[in-house]
DNA sequence: CTCAACAAGGTAATCGATTACATTTTTGAT
DNA sequence: ATCAAAAATGTAATCGATTACCTTGTTGAG
């Protein structure tokens, strides 16, 4: 199986040359006879050679790859985030190297360790905690590229591509309160991340304009997970309180956990409460019923943050730029009662 | 921000000492004394040495990180594998380098070939296609050490950690004959995938023995997607044909998707048809109603074709391991009727 | 007290590809 | 026909960490 090495003086000595001319035809510098590299090729095929990466990276200081890190490959926001930017990176020649921090402060702290030793280029990262994991993410970013994509860390001066958030929910606020939802209940994750935080705040402020309720003790946090909206819904029916008008959840996974877990337990959605998500991630339009909820724009998202990532390979000290992108709110079958 | 390089040289003169001894301290080899360690260390940290992967990889030939090809890291399936696999992964200090093929034979080969130039010391790879993954995957298995891992091409003769579909399939017919079902619709994804292949074939001789009829114009093929799930559901409904007892799907994707488009169309499940899926995805067990489906054993699998790779990585030419693994039947309500 | 064994640390080769610089050959303009 | 510019190719330095091999200094057994 595994044949002796085969490096460019292997096929330099079966094609007759330097290895400085094989290295210029395979990389497609100018200056070689079409025999001569007709003749390396040839040599090259024969011998199998397939080139050694590790080695060209250590000698041009670059190796083609990108690390991502993202807080949760099982959640299908990230994955789909994930396969944007990789169709992205793909078309600019680059290589994903995907890292999970599993919403764990520590492992993600690990993972920033080993990309930064020279494995990648640059690094995107959806920072799990807005206030821990700044100290990880500060020492990365002094050693190499950084973006930071959806989630933030403020703190950390780096280039972030995001949504906006507050736009979001007032087009969610505005939809409910149209509908005439006067009371709402809000199920979220415990806050820690950015998005979290921003979509609590962002809700509060706009449920408030519109003269939609929000009880404190109707704001519920656990983490971003179906099972979380399923014990989330529990929560609400088994408090002795009414249901309200509408469950904002801040994002598709907890709706949907909870909308399942309503439907079992004989409430009905959306005549007896309305339900909205948050991303439009696949299974939202195949739920039944189907879900209201905001699509973040994220081939945009990832395209600029494979841009951005790009000009800071290129030119480290660049004014950092902040881009929040807008999403467009998708009206489904949750939020809409016949009639309306 | 990006500083002068710090390299071993650099901390060496710090230190006032070689750069053998600074690489002793750092790889830990004997023989150094207290003292010198300790200045070694104390340069290193105050100079910020992060050191250079690329560099140690190039000199031990050696990466410390392992690529996984999978067809589709959107689905809930692949994704759960790769957690465990990463979870196994990083317990033997090594780490993962996640690629996508998209179901897509052209960019599994581009990958493979990406891959086996140097930046990772073994693959583990669930392979597109049977026969049109074959001649990437044995050229990439003559580079460098490869285990298939779920789907496989039994041409390439390498070791494979998957479910015992056979078994599997047995199982899930068992148990829809013991409810009664005479009659059996079977929706799965278009051949090609190991897996599809073999689960067809399981089901056919399965409920052949059971008295249970499958007639070939109820065999529909897709893909493994919600989306076709719900296409298959409406294709029953509208051949103008009645409904068969149970459907069996060759994924909970094609299940969820299925059964969702079902209840659109007034069609109740469990009571007018049973329906069964296939590898315990999570939200499997949320859906309504929940769905009766074959619980792949992920842990293991994940810890054996990690353990398989090392193997592989240690000694080249070793005997070829097959193992297949059974599953578990989980039984919930998409396949229960009242009285059941 | 002597010498073998060992500890501590240095020097320089090494991994494989790229590329700055040097050398030779060709080309084309006058 | 001549010479400068351009093309083709070779030689060797380089990227950064590891490690084979060597030198020097210590220790302890006899």
């Amino acid at each position: 199986m595994h044949k002796t090495t085969v490096t460019v003086a292997t096929v330099a000595a079966e094609a007759g040359v330097s290895t400085a001319t094989v290295s210029r035809v395979l990389t497609g510098s100018k200056s070689v006879s079409a025999q001569t590299s007709a003749r390396v090729l040839a040599a090259a095929e024969k011998l199998r050679y397939s080139g050694n990466s590790i080695a060209k990276a250590l000698r041009q200081n670059s190796t083609g790859n990108i690390g991502m890190l993202v807080p949760s490959i099982s959640n299908p926001f990230f994955t789909s985030l994930v396969e944007q930017v990789e169709h992205h990176l793909a078309q600019a020649g680059l290589n994903l190297f995907l890292c999970d921090s599993r919403n764990l402060v520590a492992t993600e702290e690990t993972r920033l360790r080993s990309l930064t030793q020279g494995s990648v280029d640059g690094i995107l990262v959806s920072p799990v905690d807005e206030n821990r994991s700044a100290a990880a993410l500060q020492r990365a970013s002094d050693i190499v590229p950084i973006v930071q994509i959806d989630r933030r860390v403020g703190a950390v001066d780096t280039d972030w591509v995001g949504l906006d958030d507050a736009h979001a929910m007032r087009l969610i606020a505005q939809h409910l309160a149209d509908r005439g939802v006067r009371t709402v209940a809000f199920v979220t994750s415990i806050m820690g991340s950015s998005s979290a935080l921003d979509r609590l705040q962002s809700a509060r402020s706009s449920c408030a304009e519109l003269g939609i309720a929000m009880p404190d003790d109707l704001v519920l946090d656990g983490d971003f997970s179906l099972e979380w909206g399923a014990t989330a819904a529990d929560g609400l029916l088994d408090s002795g309180r009414d249901l309200p008008d509408a469950i904002i959840c801040s994002d598709d996974l907890i709706a949907l956990g909870l909308s399942g877990r309503l439907a079992e337990r004989g409430i009905r959605v959306p005549d007896d409460v309305r339900v909205t998500g948050f991303d439009d991630i696949e299974y939202a339009s195949l739920n039944v019923p189907s879900l209201t909820t905001l699509r973040q724009p994220l081939t945009q998202i990832a395209a600029e943050a494979v841009r951005l990532l790009q000009e800071n390979i290129q030119s480290a000290d660049r004014a950092k730029t902040q881009l929040a992108l807008r999403g467009e709110l998708v009206v489904r079958k949750s939020t809409t009662r016949y009639g309306d």
